[in-house]
DNA sequence: AATGCAAATGTAAGCGCTTTCATGGTTAAA
DNA sequence: TTTAACCATGAAAGCGCTTACATTTGCATT
């Protein structure tokens, strides 16, 4: 593999300029640039990344956390970010902190071992302090689905509160007046807005709010389940069923087929996030769009702009607002 | 961020001593290590990864690519390969190749520019020629779902003539004869080998394989919808419908039910590679495990052992099995 | 104590770039 | 023509490590 130092003899130029060609920060003379990209060319030269950072003290990759790698949510931020990332030849190095505390601070370690010119985060259980602290180390933080006031505007979420509260105004809307709610483990911020949204609709429609309605899941699909299973138990009657995800949904929508329930007929039910496989799911599955691609997006040109200075202006959104999808599985009540 | 050097001072010894108890290949006095250890927890000392890449000529980065980072086919092999590796200090970079031969072509320079010490690639346009010349670079290149004879023992896939067999068998094996097929793009290897598993098991049960029966599709849920209704526009009557994958199946269950079919009781429907939403789609999907995991495990445990040289003694299976998973969607023919 | 050897440690030359500073060559103003 | 001002280019010092090779140290022998 050709270095710059055979392109600057074959150039017949000083590695400095062979440099400067590449980089095009530094003027050089036309004629010299020719020389130079001929020389190039014809040795089918390739700058080493490596060398490149450790001269420039700039690794030029950034680093992604995750809950998980796999799961409709997460795909879809990871897609977006890494696409707009690469179009401007950084790479994005991705990692899994399975929304455990000790694991998502070894995750961000390695990301800080590796270098990374900035840190894109979807922590759910590191605290506030610690992404304060972390942010004055000497890389970009920038936060998804999460707001810290004192970094507002790295920060780019949804209005989790809003998305509780127009699922569950859905379903008011329809007539319905006894509601439960599965909602997401209550420790995560997110979880706890979409939950006091829900009671907030409740409260505008006069509706008690009844704890025996409300389940504790944990945003995966068995635990929709299971929180179908016990609100059975309790033996209070109710007519639609709000979940504070899709999967959840999707589960408590197959338990309660088991069980011999027609959905939405018998039960509507309500997700939230529009994950992609929201509309497989029959019936398809009336729910929050919660635009997390948007969110990517929204955090990576803030990297490329603050941290790599592109100047593209673009105008940042940091709040995001959710909308009500409307799909098969919300109808009156019988 | 401190240095090698400073560690070096603070120990009282060179620079190569601190370097021999970081990398812990070259013997070095219990003393001496127990000084140099002490001065690094004292300054807090963590390598600079750039630097030792550039003088070990190592990056420590595997490139992954995949055809997109969103669904669950190939998160769930991002998942995996990502934890195997991270767990070995190496990181994965991730990028998309659209199924395209120019994207995935640039996606693989990407990753060579980035000095990739192991490509792990589920390329699914680039032909085998490039595949074969990529692999005589100073790059080590491991294929998932493709098999090249050249390259064997580099490849993980799938039987994908079995499955294909096994999808259509069990449709037989429950009494249906009328089988209608909606396959994948017939450029992409896989899809090729499943119709193949298909005609076959068509053969061993002397029904005669029926062109007008067979769609090719794209893979995506909405070829599967699309493909449904064209099939329903040969006013050929089939009792059992198989899908080359998971999504179609599912787009397919969902035109059917528009035109008010009853599943499984009218029409049974097989998927292929049981992904995550398989078992929440209804009725739950019967289909074929495409253990596209193993296949990531493989692939990562290759490249720790014969790149860095692991000595984990790991017994490499390159053919994976697939399985039938019986759920609900299959049934046998009124 | 003198000798020899192996083990432990040090020295220094890179790895392939970027960037500061110095230098020589041009051009324009005086 | 002289001088100043500027522009393009080159020289060389890093960036923070690894590693081949040289040197020193410690220990067992004699």
């Amino acid at each position: 593999m050709a270095t710059i130092y055979e392109v600057s003899k074959a150039a017949g130029v000083s590695l400095a300029t062979v440099s400067r060609v590449m980089n095009g920060n530094v003027k050089v003379s036309d004629r010299t640039r020719e020389k130079v990209l001929k020389a190039m060319a014809e040795l089918g030269y390739k700058p080493n990344s490596i060398a490149q950072s450790l001269a420039s003290n700039r690794s030029n990759s950034v680093g992604l956390l995750v809950s998980a790698l796999h799961g409709s949510f997460f795909g879809n931020m990871m897609s977006t970010v890494e696409d707009v990332l690469r179009k401007a030849g950084k790479h994005v190095v991705i990692t899994a902190g399975h929304s455990d505390e000790q694991q998502e601070k070894n995750a961000i370690e390695f990301l800080l071992d590796r270098r990374c010119d900035a840190l894109i985060l979807h922590a759910e259980a590191v605290s506030d302090e610690y992404l304060l602290e972390l942010s004055q180390r000497d890389v970009e933080v920038v936060l998804i689905n999460r707001r810290i006031e004192q970094m507002a505007e790295r920060c780019f979420y949804t209005d989790n509160e809003l998305g509780g509260y127009l699922a569950t105004k859905a379903a008011i809307d329809k007539g319905h007046s006894d509601i439960a709610y599965i909602s997401g483990p209550l420790f995560k911020q997110d979880a706890k807005e979409r939950l006091e949204g829900h009671k907030r609709a409740l409260r505008e429609a006069n509706i008690a709010f009844d704890s025996e309605l409300l389940i504790e899941g944990g945003f995966h699909e068995a635990e929709g389940a299971q929180g179908y299973l016990q609100l059975t138990a309790v033996n209070k009657p109710f007519t639609a069923l709000i979940c504070a995800n899709d999967e959840m949904a999707s589960g408590a929508m197959t338990a309660a087929r088991e069980r011999g329930v027609r959905i939405p007929e018998q039960l509507s039910v309500v997700g939230f996030d529009d994950v992609l496989f929201a509309r497989y799911l029959y019936p398809k599955l009336t729910t929050i769009d919660n635009p997390i691609q948007k969110m990517g997006n929204g955090a990576a040109h803030w990297v490329l702009e603050h941290v790599y200075k592109q100047k593209k202006p673009h105008q940042h959104i940091n709040l995001f607002v959710p909308k009500l999808i409307m799909r098969d599985s919300l109808v009156a009540p019988a």
